[in-house]
RNA sequence: GGGCCGGUAGCUCAGUUAGGCAGAGCGUCUGACUCUUAAUCAGACGGUCGCGUGUUCAAAUCGCGCCCGGCCCGCCA
């Protein structure tokens, strides 16, 4: 094994150096049309083709997304120049199950534990192929495809329109059957280029690996190879697989080039070659892996011209790596219960070259920085030049897919759409959107985040609105799409502070009086603001009692209110209290001030 | 062991192309507002730009050496 030369334009780390776009995405795209007008034998008019992919194996999360969400913005910045694009994702469901994964989804993304499914039922499938292993969730015809089924609805939330392509389905319609032949043909060369890589490829070497026909499990040793009947001779041996031994049946037998697959390192060049692919991003692990030899395989055993690379970190959740297997997981439709789609899309836009915490105790800042980026592109802050430049070339992409499903045809809006976003890929309601953006939906109000989070201490929708009006945050003018749109956040908000029980989280104790620890001065002052409630105020009179009544009682004014945030939210701070107050119903809020219940 | 990517304020990150005063937001602290929803406003604190070294009038930025983290270099994907 050697260190084969890489071919200059195959070098996957393409944001690193100069680069002549301040958005990431441009500077990839422009790489892409290079290649693909100095494409010899391609016509200018195919669209051209951005491809990700990953094994349906288990819970896709947040970091699998970048093998959509990244090539969407590609996709964009390339239809932006005129360009048609076709996103497709393979889902490589003809792999092996190779290990028992600890955590699972539903479809609705709800994740549980093996042991909640029939997780001896999955154990026997060990060596088989994902698309030939029944869903543990009894809801698609395989394994494979309740995962591709999860991977498609993720990016479906996010708007994303991308062709899901099932591998082993290229495989049954006959797809890969020419690059298989050619490399069955040519596996001397396809030996001696993989053995550059892999010092395990010797003189035995196929590269097919066939599916037992008696116990269905992938194989690895092939005897025989027939290319004018179009099979394989194999034997059914143990297959190692990590640590343990996945055992074969011993059975002998033959195998068309529909019934088996190709070892990764040869099927990724061959769905390149099927796919006509143009560009890929993919993960760390295989910039120093797959990939140089997969492009080198394309080029020097197949003949191609392999895509546009593109390698991109990981992401971390709370600094911590991904873990399916431990659950240290979050999918995308889990982040859209916190924040909007249009922030996670531009959690994307941010240089891939580099890893990232998806953080979820900071998700404020997240929203924040978001809100900042749109008011860049709307031009509202002094943003400098260059976050102007990826806000007017990233904006577009992200908030699409939201104005797209907040408004109709005809550019009204939409009263609590049923979807959050829509995916859009004609050229003429693109333009329409953009415009709509541009002038409508420049109208629209973020209520910050942690401002939301507040609101959310109250389950009524009319006194979250007043006090966010009281606050100035919606004029008095704002049309209802407005006040709507704005007031959406407050229930995602809430839900962040629930969940990190950060000092956000309000919540009125409505049911359940909090222990207070009264003084016999301070016990007279709420009975007497009880009175001055009773007797009926104006929201600003109580405002005042309060510190009126503290006074007299010789409390500290901070020290009261804090007794009063106690009483209603056990926590020591909270809303302004006196229109607060005034606006719960009147029976509830005398007997707490009396500390009656 | 070899290769690759990353390391900038307490946190999240810009800035590294093309060398030119160390930056933003958040947090913290102080002050103001006849003061209590995230307040707001003003100000301050906060840095060995992972470490060292070389080049340079000038280095976060370029070279070399090293440290730390991740990935790859078996299999698999």
């Amino acid at each position: 094994m050697s260190d084969p030369e890489m071919h200059p334009d195959d070098d996957p780390y393409v944001l690193q150096g100069p680069q002549p776009h301040p958005f990431w995405a441009e500077s990839v795209a422009e790489k892409i049309l290079d290649r693909v007008d100095d494409h010899p034998d391609r016509d200018p008019d195919d669209p051209i083709v951005i491809k990700g992919g990953i094994s349906p194996s288990g819970v896709p999360h947040l970091g699998n997304m970048n093998e959509i969400v990244r090539g969407y913005f590609v996709a964009e910045a390339l239809r932006e120049r005129g360009r048609a694009v076709r996103q497709v994702f393979t889902a490589d469901d003809r792999d092996p199950l190779r290990k028992l994964p600890r955590k699972l989804a539903d479809l609705d993304g709800n994740v549980v534990d093996l042991g909640e499914v029939n997780a001896g039922a999955l154990g026997r499938n060990l060596g088989k192929p994902y698309t030939a292993i029944p869903d543990p969730f009894g809801c698609c015809d395989s394994y494979g495809e309740h995962f591709s089924n999860l991977i498609e609805r993720s990016a479906e939330v996010l708007g994303i329109p991308v062709e899901m392509v099932s591998n082993t389905e290229l495989y049954e319609s006959g797809e890969f059957d020419d690059a298989t032949r050619y490399l069955l043909k040519n596996r001397e060369q396809a030996r001696d280029v993989l053995g550059e890589y892999q010092d395990k490829v010797d003189g035995d070497y196929v590269p097919f690996n066939p599916i037992c026909e008696e116990c269905g499990k992938i194989t690895e040793t092939v005897t025989g190879v027939d290319l004018d009947a179009g099979t394989v001779e194999y034997v059914c041996t143990d297959m190692e697989a990590g640590d343990q031994t996945i055992d074969g049946c011993g059975h002998e037998g033959t195998a068309t080039f529909r019934e088996g697959k190709l070892p990764w390192r040869f099927e990724w060049p061959a769905q390149w070659r099927v796919l006509g692919v143009d560009h890929e991003p993919f993960g760390k692990d295989h910039a120093e892996g797959s990939w140089p030899s997969g492009a080198d395989i394309a080029r020097n055993v197949f003949g191609d011209v392999p895509p546009v690379p593109m390698a991109y970190e990981w992401f971390t959740l709370d600094g911590q790596p991904f873990s399916s297997s431990s659950g240290h997981v979050i999918m995308v439709q889990d982040t859209l219960k916190l924040l909007e789609p249009e922030v996670l899309r531009y959690f994307f836009t941010k240089d891939p070259s580099k890893a990232r915490d998806f953080s979820i105790e900071h998700l404020d800042q997240l929203v924040d920085e978001f809100d900042g980026f749109e008011r860049a592109f709307f031009g509202e802050d002094d943003a400098d030049e260059t976050d102007a430049d990826i806000a007017a070339a990233a904006y577009p992409p992200v908030i699409r897919p939201t104005v797209a499903a907040r408004f109709d045809a005809e550019g009204a809006p939409i009263s609590n759409p049923e979807r959050a976003s829509v995916s859009v890929t004609d050229a003429d309601s693109r333009d329409r959107l953009d415009a709509l953006a541009e002038d409508t939906f420049r109208e629209r109000i973020r209520l910050p985040y942690t401002f939301a989070a507040v609101l959310g201490m109250t389950d009524d929708p009319a006194l979250r609105e007043e006090i966010a009006r009281r606050e100035g945050h919606v004029p008095d003018d704002a049309p209802e799409w407005v006040t709507e749109f704005a007031l959406s956040r407050v229930s995602r908000a809430r839900e962040w502070a629930r969940r990190t029980g950060n000092e956000f989280d309000y919540d009125l104790k409505r049911t359940e009086m909090p222990d207070v620890d009264l003084d016999a001065e301070t016990e007279v002052a709420l009975d007497e603001l009880a009175d001055f409630i009773e007797a009926g105020h104006a929201p600003d009179e109580i405002q005042g009692e309060i510190y009126e009544s503290a006074k007299r009682h010789d409390i500290d004014v901070g020290e009261f209110f804090s007794v009063g945030y106690r009483l209603f939210f056990d926590d020591d701070q909270g809303p302004k209290l006196g229109p607060f107050l005034a606006k719960l119903d009147r029976e509830f809020v005398l007997a707490r001030l009396r500390r009656e219940g």
